[in-house]
DNA sequence: ATTTACCTTGACGTTCACGTAAATTTCATA
DNA sequence: TATGAAATTTACGTGAACGTCAAGGTAAAT
C-alpha cells in the first residue's frame, strides 16, 4: 500500500494551489500517474515536488529547476557527450549556488547592521522621552 | 571632484541595459540627480545599484528590494512605531536567508552526488570501449 | 437520485521585469 | 554652428508563472 496523494492533498501540505502543481506538470517537473484523468501522486513526485519548491524559492525559473532535476535524477544514463555536458551544467549551478550564498552573507552582514542602527536611535528616543517626561511632570 | 557616471557607464560596468536601470528609477531603488534632462549618478547611486543587482541574483522583487534598501540606509529617521516595524522587517528578511542558506547547502549537496555518478557513469563508459576497442582489434 | 466535494481541461487575464521601437532632445566636439 | 553619438520620454510588446473563470466529469454520502 504505497503511499499516493491527490492534487489537493499535497497542494495543502506544501501551501501551494493544485493550478501551480498542474503547471510544473506542464514543465515536466512531476509526473503523476493517472486512475481515469484524476492525478495520482506517489513518494516520487512529492519528492520532485519539494525539490521544485527548495529551487524555487532560490529563484531559479522553471526550466532550470527540471534541469537540476534531471541531473539529480539517476535515470540519467545518457552516453558521453551527454554526460560531459551534464557535469558542465553541474559546476555552473554550483559556481551560481557559491554567488548567492557570498550575497547572502552580505546581505546578512547590511541587516545585522541595519538592525543595530534601529536600536540604537530606539533607545535614544526612549532616553529623550523619559527626560521630556520628567521635565513635564514637574 | 567627487566621482560621477552616466547611465551608460554604468550599464557596461554592471553589464546591464540603460533601460534596467531607467526601469529601478522607477521603483526608487537609484534616483540620480540631473543636468538638465540627463542623468547623472554618483557614488551611493553605484552602492545602491549594487545592492539592487545583489538583490536580484536572490530573486527578490524589486519592490522588496527597495524595502531592504531602505532599512540599510542611515536616513532613517522615524519614530518608534516605524523602528519596531522596520526591526521586525530585518528579522524577517534574515529568516528568509537563512532558509535560502538551508536551501542552498541542499541543493549543493545533491549536485555533489549527481557529479560523482555522473563521473562514475563515464569511467564506467570508458572502461566498457577499452574493453570493446580490445575485442575488435584482434 | 441528488447533493456535495473534488477533479478535469481549456483559455483568457495579470503581474513582474524588463525589451524594443519611435520620435525627439541634449551634449560634446569639430 | 553643425553634426553625430548618446540621452530622453512615451508606449506598446514579451516571457515567466501562475490566477481565475467557465463548463463540465466522477465518486462517495445522504
Amino acid at each position: 500500500m504505497d503511499e499516493t496523494y491527490s492534487i489537493s492533498q499535497l497542494a495543502k501540505e506544501f501551501d501551494i494551489t493544485t493550478r501551480s502543481i498542474r503547471h510544473y506538470e506542464d514543465f515536466g517537473l512531476v509526473s503523476p500517474s493517472r486512475k481515469g484523468k484524476t492525478r495520482i501522486y506517489d513518494r516520487k513526485d512529492k519528492i520532485r515536488l519539494k525539490l521544485t519548491l527548495r529551487g524555487k524559492r532560490l529563484g531559479f525559473p522553471l526550466a532550470e529547476i527540471k534541469e537540476l532535476l534531471d541531473m539529480y535524477d539517476t535515470s540519467n544514463s545518457n552516453k558521453n557527450r551527454q554526460l560531459l555536458a551534464t557535469i558542465a551544467k553541474i559546476e555552473q549551478k554550483k559556481s551560481e549556488l557559491e554567488q548567492q550564498l557570498l550575497d547572502i552573507r552580505e546581505i546578512q552582514d547590511e541587516l545585522d547592521l541595519a538592525e543595530v542602527r534601529c536600536r540604537t536611535a530606539l533607545e535614544k528616543n526612549s532616553r529623550n522621552n523619559r527626560r521630556k517626561k520628567l521635565s513635564s511632570e514637574k
